[in-house]
DNA sequence: AAGACCACCTGCGTGC
DNA sequence: TGCACGCAGGTGGTCT
């Protein structure tokens, strides 16, 4: 299951039904789902058993399971199609079932790692020292997410101005800003009037803290309601899906009208994925150099397209 | 050496 | 009916 909202639904569900619990087996029943642990799935399983399991914490799209007084952590990936469910001992097994946790007490429920595409996976990592909550060594590289009480808002400004790239590529960067994917990143670029294609360079601090409110109002948005699921594959440890597809303006809107203003919005091939975007209200960025005279409309001298409103 | 690309998977819908 | 192709919410290794 994608992006932060979704995976932060699930980081809830751990929390509630599987902390606390203590591992009596473990069961790999798909080497590449432990892929990330190159000791392998013996081990993997070995190394578990009898452990109790803590609170699930998350960064961007990654979780991971601090075991209790053991300076190790169980990271978990879900790549494009994991689900991590709390599911009875006797329900029947899914198609796609990867690894199943036993546990040793009386509730009667286990957890299911389920993953179609086996994008995702699980694996076991020291906890880094110092670092914040046991954030695992093999995720240093990811950065902290917007709802993260001290992701650096200045920083994030200041690494935009800096690179040469586009604005929706560095919001698909971990390494900048993380738990942002393909659904969100169209959805704060519509509400932020951005195109995808627009150089970071030319975003003023402003612009950048507006572009990164609306990215925190729309995973507010859809963690309200648990998360964007268009089909079975994005639920909750209970198998329950989100409802924020309902409210999505951008993604998957191809051809509808645009909510702000009425125009067609429209798909477009990028980076082997699709952009979905209002051709309106998401002008490409011309620099003023380049624009036919009299096209900027009334400038006032101010930025550039930027500043323009519909 | 920052930035861009594509391989890694399975399944589903569409068109021939 | 079946086959080929495109498409799907992500990441990291590998190129330049």
């Amino acid at each position: 299951m994608p992006e932060l909202p979704e995976v932060e639904v699930v980081r809830r569900g751990l929390e509630r039904w599987a902390a606390a619990r203590t591992v009596a087996s473990v069961e790999v029943r798909h080497p590449r789902a432990v892929r990330r642990h190159p000791a392998g799935a013996a081990d993997f399983a070995a190394r578990l058993t009898g452990h109790t399991l803590g609170t699930a914490h998350r960064r961007g799209k990654y979780l991971w399971i601090p075991l209790a007084g053991e300076g190790t952590s169980i990271l978990a990936h879900l790549g494009m199609s994991g689900q991590l469910l709390i599911q009875p001992e006797d329900a029947p097994e899914e198609k796609h079932l990867r690894i199943r946790f036993r546990f040793a007490d009386d509730a009667r429920t286990e957890l299911r790692f389920v993953d179609q595409r086996t994008f995702g996976g699980l694996s076991l990592h020291p906890e880094a020292q110092g670092a914040a909550d046991g954030l695992p060594d093999v995720i240093a590289h990811i950065a902290r997410d917007p709802l993260d009480p001290r992701f650096d808002e200045g920083a994030f400004a200041a690494s935009l101005r800096r690179r040469r790239t586009t604005i929706k590529r560095a919001l698909l960067d971990q390494s900048l800003i993380s738990g942002v994917g393909n659904i969100y990143a169209d959805e704060a670029l519509w509400r932020a009037r951005l195109h995808y294609d627009r150089p970071t360079a030319t975003l003023t601090r402003p612009r950048s803290a507006e572009l990164l409110g609306h990215v925190r109002d729309v995973m507010h948005a859809a963690l309200a309601v648990g998360g964007t699921s268009f089909d079975s594959l994005y639920v909750n440890v209970n198998g329950e899906s989100g409802y924020f597809d309902r409210s999505l303006d951008a993604y998957g809107r191809e051809g509808e009208p645009c909510r702000r203003c009425g125009t067609a919005m429209r798909r477009r091939q990028w980076m082997n994925r699709s952009s979905y975007f209002c051709p309106r209200c998401q002008r490409p960025y011309a620099p003023r150099s380049l624009r036919p005279a009299g096209a900027s409309g009334g400038g006032t001298g101010t930025a550039g397209p930027a500043a323009r409103r519909q």
